[in-house]
DNA sequence: TCTGGGGTCCTAGGACCC
DNA sequence: TCTGGGGTCCTAGGACCC
């Protein structure tokens, strides 16, 4: 419910009433209020369905604006690493703490409340605090923090006991790791609760599920089978993919798009300071729509490694064509990026054209500079620029951006 | 009319080497 | 009659996470 969280935290109007953040193009909904949820409203539940419900029962739409969920994100990161000692970000709304180098004598219920509380009041968020003495035992312990009110947000689950009895009552498909597909599986096989699969003889899991359902079943009995790496490791892939607005089934459409998505793939590779060694790219017809289906994807190699833009927009372009097909509606598609190095690594192509590679490298700075003070796509590659856009996202009801943009600053009347 | 976007890790199998 | 043993690297696909 993050993200519905930060929509009522600047917009005091929303508070207590169902909201709902859609994802792009008003697909679904990927966040929910307290109040949404008690209307019945399931993640991932498609938008149109929800419409009624915004006449009969107030309920509010929102788009997602991840400019404003990513810096408050940030603002609460900061306010972890003011508490905790060693603070690991696991996702736009989770982080690690790791606590081991504090000694015996913490009383985690206290450490707890305070983090809490400090939160709620610095940041403006209101979260859940778990103890453990391991990664998937410490996701368990914040779940019953979240789900029972009675622990106040707090749940230390340090205590073997403890551990058993809320492993006993937890359906195997909330334990950290185990999706629909393993819960299935595991389910066949008479396991059913977190306890069970506490229980279950790792050698035996390994053998018929895989190592990583092993590390879960260590991890439950508190031998922490995760490491914590304090310096998130550099990325190892880019993806950028959108649903379109408007089906796509005009060639030239499509490559406007997909110059789009390479550009903006480029432009993520140059601030995780790596260039590229291939490219994959995809296309594809909608999964729920009537009518011929068709994806394909493709992968080369770039025919050198580099993060210059007009390399990406060229490769990309050649994989589409290679896997277009005339007739078809698409409704989504996407640039990849993989293999990547240092940016010092970059090896002379031996057998084609010579590049500068100064020049070259100085242009993309002066572009991403540019772009970056007077505002995205100010400067803009040639194949970018064409007038027709049909497949651009909707976002009909988007919040302003807070905390990012001059222009969007709330004003406090007195 | 209408169903998101971004990642990670592991495994199996094919192709190759000596 | 009969055809080894030990590796590496790469890719596709499956599973998971938020």
């Amino acid at each position: 419910s993050f993200y519905a969280s930060v929509e009522s935290l600047f917009d005091p109007a929303i508070r207590g009433k169902p909201v709902v953040v859609a994802s792009n193009n008003h697909g679904c909904a990927v966040a929910r209020s307290k109040e949404a949820k008690a209307l019945g409203i399931k993640m991932g539940a498609p938008i149109f369905e929800l419409k009624p419900l915004v006449k009969s029962h107030g309920l509010i739409i929102r788009s997602s604006n991840y400019a404003l969920y990513g810096d408050v994100s940030n603002r609460f990161m900061a306010t972890l690493e003011e508490l905790c000692p060693k603070v690991i970000p696991y996702s736009i709304d989770e982080a690690w703490c790791d606590l081991s180098t504090l000694g015996r004598g913490v009383d985690l219920p206290e450490l707890g409340m305070d983090i809490k509380d400090t939160v709620q009041k610095w940041v403006g968020l209101p979260i859940c605090v778990g103890f453990s003495t391991s990664l998937t035992l410490a996701k368990l312990a914040n779940g019953a923090a979240k789900k029972y009110g009675k622990t106040q947000g707090v749940v230390d689950l340090t205590d073997p006991d403890r551990q058993t009895r809320l492993l006993a009552i937890t359906p195997i498909e909330d334990i950290w790791g185990i999706g629909s597909r393993l819960a299935k599986r595991l389910r066949e096989m008479k396991i059913t609760t977190g306890l069970e699969l506490r229980d279950a003889d790792p050698a035996w899991i390994r053998q018929h599920f895989s190592v990583v359902v092993e590390r879960t079943v260590l991890d439950l009995r508190g031998v922490a089978s995760h490491e914590l790496e304090e310096v998130p490791s550099a990325k190892q892939q880019i993806l950028c993919s959108r649903s379109f607005g408007k089906p796509v089934s005009e060639k030239q459409h499509m490559l406007s798009a997909i110059t789009e998505f390479a550009t903006r793939a480029a432009e993520k590779l140059r601030q995780e300071d790596r260039i590229a060694g291939r490219l994959q790219a995809f296309l594809a017809t909608s999964r729920f729509r009537d009518g011929p289906r068709y994806s394909n994807s493709a992968t080369i190699p770039l025919p050198y490694s580099t993060n210059d833009t007009r390399v990406i927009i060229d490769a990309a372009i050649r994989v589409i064509e290679s896997i277009w097909r005339d007739g078809f509606q698409f409704t989504k598609a996407g640039v990849m990026l993989n293999d990547f190095d240092l940016p010092e690594v970059y090896q002379e192509d031996l057998f084609g054209a010579r590049h500068d590679m100064d020049k070259d490298r100085a242009l993309m700075i002066v572009v991403d500079k540019i772009n970056q003070l007077q505002g995205r796509r100010s400067v803009q590659f040639g194949r970018q620029a064409v007038k027709e856009k049909p497949w651009t996202m909707r976002q009909e009801n988007l919040s302003p951006s807070y905390t990012t943009r001059w222009t969007d600053l709330p004003v406090a009347i007195a």
